[in-house]
DNA sequence: CTCATTGCAAAGGATTTGCACTAAT
DNA sequence: ATTAGTGCAAATCCTTTGCAATGAG
């Protein structure tokens, strides 16, 4: 149904867990795995029902808590007041550059970094697990007078 | 009423833009202004109960905004669920440390966290305005097999 | 006195949950 | 057949708002 690798992987996983392989699963899946945005939970039952399908606010949710669960989907949380998810992607970690203005996200790696805010934990005693960062400002675009907030 | 220095500059500021000085402002200021912690909006309102005094939560929230507008307080998102509050100090900017296990937060600064986050920023035509990085991790009492999450 | 603040309760937005119904295996 | 998933609506959690009563200046 779906030839998206991404798909593939979570009916995999769905099947070594013995969970049904439903059509909302695979729909919600579909939506948030290839995007290239950041979803919110919102957005996903939006995108499935532009794709002629339909399902309900609590399916959404529970399917994102599955896909958690499985590493194939991370969280997000850039102050909005709502999370939203972007699929894991081989990329071991990275940081996020957000517009102010466009609400436009970038990603990028640095690996000094990684481990500046490892030496900081150590030098505080605690053992390091993991960190997010991101950087606020305006990109571009808007710059430029360009795009403003939809 | 208040001796501490942080609560006459909210005063000060009160005073100011004319708006009345309320005995449930001066409690939530000094709960807030006062404290060495992180705390939620619920947290305060207890806070201002142990003193004795009682205030409304739309108070809590309402003179939360106040004192944000002011600018001696700040508002921190750790992705509970809810926001925290800390006074604003001298330090110009600070990171956070997180113990994932008994929710300590210690603070740090690092200069040259600020100047890459600048440079990162600039390198893909961002013009920066500001960074959040948290770290998480397990604090010196935790991984002794000390304190829990309350 | 006059106008802003307060408290309470109702309203809101995101997310979760209870339950009868439907579908996957 | 069984067992788990789904939708809907009600319920939660944090936060905001409407409004009559209250208090600061």
């Amino acid at each position: 149904m779906s030839e998206h690798p991404a798909v593939a992987r979570f009916v995999a996983y769905l099947r070594e867990q013995n969970l049904p392989v439903t059509a909302q699963r695979l729909a919600v899946a579909e939506a948030l795995l290839t995007s290239e945005r950041h979803l919110s939970a919102e957005e996903v039952a939006a995108e499935v029902a532009r794709g002629g399908a339909r399902v309900g606010t609590a399916t959404v949710y529970r399917t994102i808590d599955t896909l958690l669960a499985s590493g194939l989907l991370v969280e997000r949380d850039f102050g909005e007041g709502f999370r939203r998810f972007e699929p894991a992607r081989d990329i071991p970690h990275h940081e996020h550059l957000v517009c102010d203005q466009c609400g436009r996200v970038e990603e990028f790696r640095d690996e000094r970094l990684e481990r500046m805010t490892t030496i900081v934990a150590e030098s505080r005693g605690f053992a390091r697990q993991r960190h997010r960062l991101v950087i606020h400002g305006i990109c571009r675009d808007c710059q430029r007078g360009g795009p403003r907030r939809t």
